[in-house]
This record gives structure tokens, sequence and C-alpha cells, in this order.
DNA sequence: TTAATTCCTACTAATTTACTATGATTTATT
DNA sequence: AATAAATCATAGTAAATTAGTAGGAATTAA
């Protein structure tokens, strides 16, 4: 039950993006690398999910690079490791159907651990998380 | 981020263990196999821990078997998940002295994470959890 | 004495994670 | 038009972790 690095690293350039938040500069992947120690090719792929998924916004060619696809306050933590951490699930078999050995009493405390988890992470916005007002 | 095969099964064998839970009865291992659908020798590995961590208690020899160390009241589920899942640790770093690229804000929100979710399981009682009323 | 049980520990297979590598595409600048 | 700086796409691989398997020793009730 460890947080991967993936959602690790894709929260400390979340972190980075939301400290150069504005509306007209962007962020290189180079710079991004440089600032969490992980390598470009890497952050790439994980900047890569976070674009899908609405969470940055990327201007191509050169001079391009990263922006946050909306301002700090309007994102949370949940938000961002949602889509890094496998829908923060914490059990696979919540959403399956699993006939055998898998213990109800078990199932209805995952749901309630991932509800707990989530509630918790999606009241802490980007801002917050940058002021280090938790 | 997904709980363990391993501490899944060992909080099926302490709700199996609660069910059955009486002063003088001891359950075997092969018992607890059958219902939880989990091999007998994995199972041995995973309550032996338990046992080193005073959450079971062992009857051994013949007509031998586990019992749980207290009434299930007293048992939470956050004491399970602690000794079978790396202390329910979302992040290594939290503890480690990590001078490179470990983004302090950050740091912070995995210490109250961890918060979060200790302090919710240890809110549940094993007798909570068999009798669903989460 | 036997059979049923826990206890101990080494090994292995499968899966997942965490990258590395290569190169195509796009675009500002000169 | 050429160049350089950047994102984008995807395949491959090495390391670590997880999830078991296996064999047998020790203990004890019957």
């Amino acid at each position: 039950m460890k947080m991967s690095s993936k959602a690790r690293y894709g929260l400390y350039v979340a972190v980075e993006l939301a400290n150069r938040y504005s509306d007209t500069e962007v962020v290189s992947v180079a710079l991004l690398a440089q600032c969490t120690g992980v390598t470009e090719k890497y952050l790439e792929q994980i900047i890569a999910i976070m674009k899908k998924a609405n969470i940055v916004h990327a201007i191509r060619g050169a001079s391009g690079g990263y922006k946050l696809a909306k301002a700090p306050q309007d994102i949370s933590v949940g938000d961002i490791l949602r889509v890094l951490e496998d829908n923060l699930q914490i059990v696979d078999c919540i959403h399956k159907d699993c006939a055998n050995g898998c213990n109800c009493v078990s199932r209805n405390l995952w749901v309630k651990l991932n509800q707990n988890i989530n509630s918790y992470l999606d009241t802490i916005s980007l801002q917050q998380l940058v002021e280090d007002k938790l």
C-alpha cells in the first residue's frame, strides 16, 4: 500500500507548476526534471497522463511547455492522485464480481476506507498544498 | 497503492476468528484455509506475523489451532493491517532523510494522509467489522 | 505410537514498477 | 528555409516486490 513514484512525481510536477502558475508562461519538462530530480523521459510519460486527464495543458514546439489547466485553487490533490494511482482504489475486488473467498464485511471496509481517503484528498487544493496550509 | 493480499487475507482470518471467538476453542489453519480460499501454507506465514504481533494466540499439537489474543471489540482493524502492511505507511520517505528531490509540502501531505488512514482504521474494531456496523 | 497440528525457512514464479531508449512531430526563431 | 527547442508516442527492459510453493522439524492429544 505504497503511493507509487509515478503519483509522487506527478504531484511534485503539479506543485512546481502551481508555484509558477500564470496565464501566459509555460514550464518545460527540462526545468521540471531539474526541480524534481526525475529524468525528463520519465516525467514526459507521467505528464502525458496528467495532460490526458486535463490537469495540465501543453504548448508544443520551441519555447513550449506545460502549465496547469486550471488555477491551483481549483485542482484538488485527489484529482491529481486519482489519475496517477489507479483511481486511488485500495483493493481491486470492490468493483469486481468476486464470488469466491471475498469476504463481504471486509469489502465494505475497503469501500469506506476508499471514501475516507478520497474525501480527505479532495478537501485539499493544490493552492493549499503549496501554501503548506494543510 | 493497493492493499496486499497478505493484509487482505490476514484480515479475513481475523474475521473468521472473530466469528468463532470463544475462551476455549481454537481454529485450525486447515479450516481457515477452507473458509478463506487461501492455501494453508500461505496462511501459515501470514498468521505467523499476526502471532508475533500478539493479535492471535496459538495452541500447538494435535487439536491445536489459533484464536484471537483479545476479544474482537478490543482489536482494531488498524492494529491488524499495520502489522501486515508495513505499518500502513503510504510513502517511505516520511521517516527518511530525503535531502534530494523530496518536496516538503508534499511530504506534509503524506504525513496527514497517513494519520487520516490510521485514525480511521483505529476507530473500527473487529467486532464492528463482523457485525457490519461501519 | 500415531496422527494432527503448528513452526521454521528456503526457494521460485508472477506481477508490477520504474525506468530507458528511439525517434517522430511541432513550432518559434534566425 | 533551416535550425533548434520543445512535446508526443511507443516499445522495450531491469529491478523490486508480491504471492505463493515446498519440505520438513517440533509439538501434543488421543
